[in-house]
RNA sequence: GGGCGGUUAGCUCAGUUGGAAGAGCACCUCGUUUACACCGAGGGGGUCGGAGGUUCGAGCCCUUCACCGCCCA
């Protein structure tokens, strides 16, 4: 016998296990099946699971789930990036807290043991929390960004690359960053707008005695490094300056004043300072203007030689001041003021990123984007909501080489040696690098290799077939590549989705996927992101602890309707928890009324109208859900499964079997517990992929008596139910029923007759066929709507109460319970209600325009609905006159 | 500055090709009817952000304005 409830806390842990140890989550090799593959989105090593991985991951199981039942061989290929940076960090941290070491006093090779360790030991715990939400990866075939065959992989595709021309190291600024002291790439910058100032500087014009040009800068710091002031070509305020010098103040440098349209007349004086080595604009302006390019920042951005002796070695805030000061006492600073301006920072380190020249290696991104954006524009790769495409062009078609040197330890070392004179050989392995070094140079020589790593997202780039074992032709890669869909968040299109589609589209000539599905945003309930910061952070391990994961699960599936964010509210939470619950009730009604699965139980056997009414929603509730999933959809096929098991099963189909169930016809019995137990399995199966523990627990439970069970539920098949479960006519017929009885009792319900009180209910003016339903069905009829009896009438008694079902009158002869002023305002605003509808619809009718050019069925459809409302107005305003006669 | 999205019931949100405004929660009334009070029955509640326009007909299409959010400069 089942418990009132299902216990998530005791059970999920249990299910899990026992999926897992089955082979469940690892693709089946079926003979003739279709493959079907999603890879996940690698969640980070250091990383723990937060909302968006609760909701990234909950549709990716849905999604393999449905496909996996639906027959296919489906693969939801697992792992995990190696973050380089985030992971770096994580064990300076450790080591530092352990005793102070820093990682430079390790060594490399040792550093990167202590990583593996820490990975070994702290690393992935959000696999486990993977676990707890249900998902169903094939853990046996778990990557990480940093094995063996991944870094196979990488190093292949670097030296590929290479040698066509698409991977290159260039002098150029980079965004480098002054805490981890490493380069990062334009998308790891986060522009952050804050207050500051903007200082406006007189620089002495030479041989103009006396005469000044005034910059203005966000960055005092930086005019160490000038190396012009540029105007406006059509700034008449200066025009007579250019192609003349000023002596930088503090340093004594002649820099010319050159006419460049970066000046903007607009802003600040109109004049201002280029720093080439330290701006990504005065760069272009001093390549432009042939202008000399002076690095004055060492890597940790202290100032260094190339500055005047008195700043050398200052921090760069520190020098800000300095220079501020110096230049106020000798009387070159104008004026101050407040300026709200943007300002880099790095997303790691939360440092301000200094623009810094330095040796990189880059990615032509540019060349390898133009498949890419041939590739959607095609439709060979869609996105889902379509409009994300527009995002991913926008960006594809401005994209900038892509640094991809990282001065870190932890991560892919990039395969590139260095010979004695600097040449550099870009080999797959040392071995070659030296045959290599030892043609070029006629002898063996020393090599040292490049320090540096490569971005984790390089390693990434490469996921959706790296993970399936390219660069061998695997037959995982043979059978699951391209894949078929990549779910992720929109803030991920150009990290990891335009990349991965360069590359796919470059090494394997193929779209990595053929849709990807962009989901929401979860917010808090507020609206606002969710963020460390702010506090606001919503545990999706504290919601699964108190609601269990099938409610976590079903709120994100139920909420995630496409193009809209999600705002994340208890309530829905354990509203849906409650649905569970529901569903679990109903198990356990049919488990005591012996509801036990036959062998061999066929739904379209089925004679009595109930069950051929649930047998036909159970089909559309099928329908539903599976279109609903196909379209990504979820909230759609959530929103079907809900009103499917609550609405119309527990609400309609659970009552109405009670008095067949308590009855005496034996066959109808049998007939209806073996429909209820096969509708509950239908239920189970169409529920599965939303709520896999609970209706996992369900189905074993259930599968303890009755027929035995083939397979564990998450193996079991999407129901096929071959020639069409759905009768019309039953449908017809139940929907009469339902109407009648939501009808009685609304009426008993306005006018406060008592709950336990049976009433009898007469019908005047009944069709034959409706008579006979009502005959076929009065037993439930009875049950369900408290009556006493129901039967035909030709006259309607004084004090009655009448209500309209289509073309019969519903009378109730309560004369003696009800409030009789209340039934007259009860008539009273049906009878308003019913003028305001024919109000409107004469207005229509009587509109010529609407006569001629509205299509017929739509004016026939309003005829139909006046002579409706007409009769049933007569008829109410009969009733009410009778009852004002009566009073 | 460029782009995208949003504004529908108290709250959170659906609304397929334009043809009678929906759900969940909350609220109110009634109810221990043998699966379920994490429940049942019933009910109230919306000038669909404002203003124009197209149309016989607009929540939906067009124009414009307002406010909110996000992304990119």
């Amino acid at each position: 016998m089942l418990d009132k409830n299902f216990t998530p806390s005791s059970d999920e842990a249990r299910l899990y296990k026992e999926w897992e140890d089955s082979g469940a989550f690892q693709s089946a090799d079926r003979p003739g099946a279709e493959n079907y593959c999603i890879v996940i989105p690698p969640p980070n090593v250091t990383g723990s699971l937060h909302m968006g991985h609760a909701l990234n991951n909950t549709i990716q199981d849905i999604l393999i789930r449905f496909e996996r039942m639906r027959g296919k061989n489906a693969l939801w290929q697992v792992g995990m990036d190696h973050a380089g940076i985030a992971t770096q960090m994580v064990v300076e941290r450790q080591l530092e807290a352990e005793g102070n070491v820093r990682r430079v006093d390790l060594g490399r090779e040792e550093f990167i043991k202590r990583v593996w360790d820490w990975k070994k030991e702290s690393g992935g715990a959000i696999t486990k929390q993977l676990r707890r939400l249900g998902a169903s990866c094939d853990w046996s075939r778990e990557r990480f960004t940093m094995d063996e065959g991944l870094s196979k992989a990488v190093v292949k595709v670097f030296v590929q690359l290479h040698r066509e021309g698409l991977i290159y190291k260039d002098k150029r600024l980079v965004n480098w960053d002054p805490k981890l002291l490493t380069a990062i790439s334009d998308l790891e910058v986060e522009q952050k707008e804050i207050e500051g100032h903007l200082w406006h500087f007189n620089y002495p014009v030479e041989g103009e005695d006396g005469a000044c040009i005034t910059v203005a800068t966000t960055r005092p710091e930086t005019m160490l490094g000038d190396t012009g002031v540029a105007v406006h070509p059509d700034d008449e305020r200066y025009k007579h300056l250019i192609g003349k010098h000023v002596i930088l103040p503090l340093v004594g440098r002649r820099i010319p004043i050159v006419a460049d349209h970066h000046a903007d007349p607009e802003q600040g004086s109109g004049a201002v300072k280029i720093t080439p080595a330290h701006d990504f604009n005065d760069f272009e302006v001093g390549r432009r203007h042939g202008l000399d390019v002076i690095n004055i920042f060492d890597e940790r951005a202290h100032l260094n030689e190339n500055v005047p002796e008195s700043y050398r070695g200052m921090e760069r805030y520190e020098a800000r001041e300095k220079i501020v000061a110096d230049l106020k006492a000798l009387g070159l600073l104008e004026k101050v003021e407040e300026n709200r301006h943007t300002v880099p920072y790095g997303d790691r380190s939360h440092v301000v990123i200094e623009p810094w020249l330095t040796d990189q290696w880059y990615v032509n991104a540019e060349t390898l984007a133009q498949p890419a954006i041939k590739a959607v524009e095609e439709g060979a790769m869609k996105f889902v909501p379509k409009n994300w495409e527009r995002t991913y062009f926008e960006w594809m078609r401005n994209i900038q080489p892509w640094c991809i040197s990282r001065q870190l330890w932890w991560g892919h070392r990039i395969p590139a040696w260095y010979g004695p004179d600097g040449e550099v050989f870009v080999e797959e392995s040392e071995v070659a690098a030296h045959a290599v070094a030892e043609a070029h140079y006629g002898k063996a020589v020393e090599l040292i290799r490049d320090e540096d790593v490569l971005d984790t997202w390089f390693s990434s780039a490469l996921w959706p077939f790296s993970t399936l074992g390219w660069p061998d032709e695997t037959p995982e890669l043979q059978n699951f590549f391209p894949t078929d869909v990549l779910v992720t968040g929109f803030d991920i299109i150009f990290f990891w989705v335009a990349r991965m589609m360069m590359m796919g589209l470059h090494l394997k000539q193929e779209v990595p996927f053929h849709t990807t599905y962009i989901h929401a945003l979860v917010r808090d309930e507020k609206g606002a992101k969710m963020s460390k910061s702010k506090g606001n952070v919503v545990d999706p391990l504290k919601i699964i602890d108190e609601y269990g994961a099938d409610a976590l699960r079903f709120t994100l599936a139920a909420m995630a309707a496409q193009g809209r964010d999600i705002k994340l509210s208890m309530a829905r939470v354990e509203g849906y928890r409650n649905f569970g619950t529901k569903l679990w009730n109903a198990a356990r009604f049919c488990e005591m009324n012996e509801c036990m699965r036959g062998n061999g139980f066929d739904p379209h056997g089925v004679s009595l109208k109930v069950n051929l009414w649930i047998g036909s929603e159970v089909e559309k509730a099928r329908d539903a859900v599976a279109l609903g999933i196909a379209e990504y959809k979820f909230n759609e096929a959530a929103g079907a499964l809900y009103h499917f098991v609550w609405h119309v099963f527990c609400d309609w189909y659970v009552e109405f079997i009670k008095p067949v169930l308590n009855g005496s016809d034996e066959r109808a019995i049998a007939e209806t517990r073996a429909m209820a137990a096969w509708v509950l399995d239908q239920i189970l199966i169409l529920l599965h992929p939303f709520m896999p523990f609970m209706t996992e627990e369900l189905w074993q439970r259930l599968g303890e008596q009755g027929a035995a069970r083939d397979t564990m539920l998450i193996s079991a098949s999407w129901p096929d139910y071959g020639a069409t479960l759905v009768n019309e006519d039953a449908c017809d017929e139940m929907d009469w029923v339902i109407r009648l009885v939501s009808e009685v009792r609304s009426v008993r319900a306005e006018l406060n007759v008592p709950a336990g009180a049976k009433v009898t209910l007469l019908v005047k003016d009944i069709s034959a066929d409706n008579l006979m339903r009502l005959e076929d069905h009065m037993d439930l009829i009875v049950r369900q709507a408290r009556l006493e009896c129901a039967k035909q009438t030709n006259s309607i008694p004084d004090g009655a109460v009448q209500a309209m079902l289509d073309e019969a009158a519903l009378i109730l002869p309560l004369a003696d319970i009800m409030d009789l002023e209340k039934e007259c305002a009860r008539l009273s605003k049906e009878i308003a209600k019913v003028d305001g509808d024919i109000g409107k619809i004469d207005a229509k009718l009587a509109n010529e325009k609407f006569l001629s050019r509205a299509p017929d069925h739509v004016i026939e459809e309003q005829k139909t609905r006046k002579s409706d409302a007409l009769a049933a107005r007569t008829r109410l305003a009969d009733a009410l006159s009778r009852l004002q006669g009566v009073g």
